[in-house]
DNA sequence: TTAAGTGCAAACGCTTTGCAGTTCA
DNA sequence: TGAACTGCAAAGCGTTTGCACTTAA
């Protein structure tokens, strides 16, 4: 568990209030490290407080999406979604199709479609949603 | 409408038998090119043969995809699947959110992604799906 | 004090499934 | 003839919502 005063604050900005459940959701997701099902929070969080309902940390989320703290992404087009907290470098996921790891790619390659579409297409790109599925390093041994 | 040859062939080759609601279903497809919803599908079926059930589409489109013959993508978190014919070349997808218009982008940069992942980081890519959302150049005025 | 937030249960929308009847090779 | 396929209706699943009660500021 960590400090509230982040969340706090951002909630506080646009005139939300940090209660119970939405600190346990927030705390949840951020010694996970991303890549939890709402089901898996829900646990997570009824592990300190089973009183916390479903609902409240679907609310939860989808608050914290709006304010650009968390981020819900598809990660197989037959899984349900999954979240993490915003991290600023994270730019696509990398899915091992053999462990099930997800890993975030730290790099300029969104920049690099996005330039390009921009200037070759004249398509202005807002948000660019890569899921890249394969086998990881560790799997494919070297 | 076009013949039917190509469908029966791939279909025949693994067991399986062209009924009248898996040509209607690619028919549709193939007439669209590509982006339609199961329910939109299942209308344009029924515009030809109303006694044809949601369940065979979902089934036919189901079939089709592990023939791949067809690509099921998830062009925006909130909505439900779409579904197109597969056409070799179609890199992804770029989706304007001014006229809801969802063109295919053709080029290099999923194979980009694959060797920089490969190369760079030892994953060994298998599948990109990349959306991409923004103002494409007909809405944002050249 | 009171608007914002919650738990609960029920509804929702898309998709899948069990089954009994039908059809194609 | 028999396995493949279908329509139907019901279930399944993740997610959302209406409402009466509670809580944070």
């Amino acid at each position: 568990m960590q400090s509230d005063t982040e969340v706090r604050l951002a909630l506080h900005d646009h005139g939300y209030r940090l209660t119970s459940p939405r600190w346990l959701v927030w705390s949840v997701l951020h010694d996970a490290d991303g890549h939890l099902t709402a089901e898996e929070i829900t646990a997570r969080v009824n592990d300190y407080d089973p009183t916390v309902n479903r609902s409240s940390v679907y609310r939860s989320l989808t608050l914290f999406e709006e304010l650009d703290l968390a981020r819900r992404s598809q990660l197989g087009i037959d899984e349900s979604a999954r979240w993490e907290i915003i991290h600023p470098d994270d730019q696509f996921h990398l899915v091992c199709k053999r462990c099930g790891s997800v890993d975030h790619h730290i790099g300029d390659v969104v920049e690099q479609i996005k330039s390009h579409l921009n200037d070759d297409h004249g398509f202005s790109a807002d948000t660019v949603d890569l899921v890249v599925t394969g086998i990881c390093r560790t799997c494919g041994g070297i």
